[in-house]
DNA sequence: ATGGTTGCCGAGCAA
């Protein structure tokens, strides 16, 4: 089972590079961050037609969080709990019946900046929320993937130029603890369990020319359960795609499981 | 230091 997590920076925008990459790369499950468009005005035919099943958690003009996949999709829950007065569409949870049963969340952790201020707040209480959610679903003892925008650089190697990040909500000493804190929960960073080194990233900014210059920065992430990480064969990222044409400023990255 | 770009939607805000 290929599960896939992609930025894709507004649906409406997308409607062609979005469908070319499921085409071409054909993963069973597309975890979709930032689909800015509210449930009712989403173009599902774009990925309907090609195959998958779709559910979308959005909001209009901003967030949004949808999944597409190959697979039937059960017990569909929207919104990371833990705060009633929370409105943002940055959260979604499924069950995807393939060979093996995987529980995935689909998540766009809040960007923070700027720092400090009430962004940053709410960027920290989110990742709080989001831990207590995690810790849960550890509990089940099953595959669980949580994919997304996590929109945290983890180590000073996952970004071109560390000193440029130093004050900024995504590379904070704050935000890798609370990024950590998940982690250590029992999770495992799936690219990182495959690949070391400098040079990966899965965003790069639209202007000055970044991608040309690999100016970029790794934000997102798919977090294993023990059981999933047992069942972990491959990692990439499609960096290819900020190439084309009308691209997303996020590239895919995804996972192979032995499901 | 500023501005550089894109997407939402039709003015700024978010990133």
């Amino acid at each position: 089972m290929k599960i896939a997590t992609f930025n894709i920076n507004g649906i409406k925008a997308r409607h062609k590079a979005l469908p070319a990459w499921l085409e071409e790369q054909s993963p069973d499950v597309a975890l979709l961050q930032e689909i800015k468009s509210v449930d009712e005005a989403f173009p599902r035919d774009l990925i309907e037609d090609l195959g998958y099943n779709l559910e979308t958690h959005g909001q209009k003009g901003f967030n949004g969080v949808a999944i597409a996949s190959k697979y039937p999709l059960e017990d569909v829950t929207r919104g990371l709990p833990g705060d009633p007065e929370d409105v943002q569409a940055r959260w979604i949870e499924a069950t995807v019946v393939g060979a093996r049963v995987v529980r995935v969340a689909g998540l766009y952790l809040p960007n923070g900046n700027p720092v400090p201020g009430p962004k940053y707040d709410y960027k920290l209480a989110w990742m709080k929320r989001m831990k207590a959610r995690a810790a849960e679903l550890l509990r089940t003892e099953e595959p669980i993937v949580l994919g997304g925008d996590y929109n945290v650089i983890p180590q000073p190697e996952d970004c071109a130029r560390p000193a440029a990040w130093e004050k900024d909500a995504l590379f904070l000493p704050q935000t890798r603890a609370a990024f950590r804190e998940i982690l250590n929960l029992g999770y495992t960073e799936a690219f990182r369990a495959r690949v070391s080194g400098p040079g990966h990233y899965s965003f790069w900014d639209y202007q000055a020319g970044a991608y040309q210059r690999n100016d970029g920065i790794r934000i997102d992430h798919l977090l294993l359960s023990p059981q999933a990480a047992d069942l972990l064969r491959d990692v990439g990222i499609d960096k290819d795609e900020r190439a084309r044409d009308k691209p997303s400023d996020h590239v895919p990255v995804w996972i192979e499981l032995d499901a």
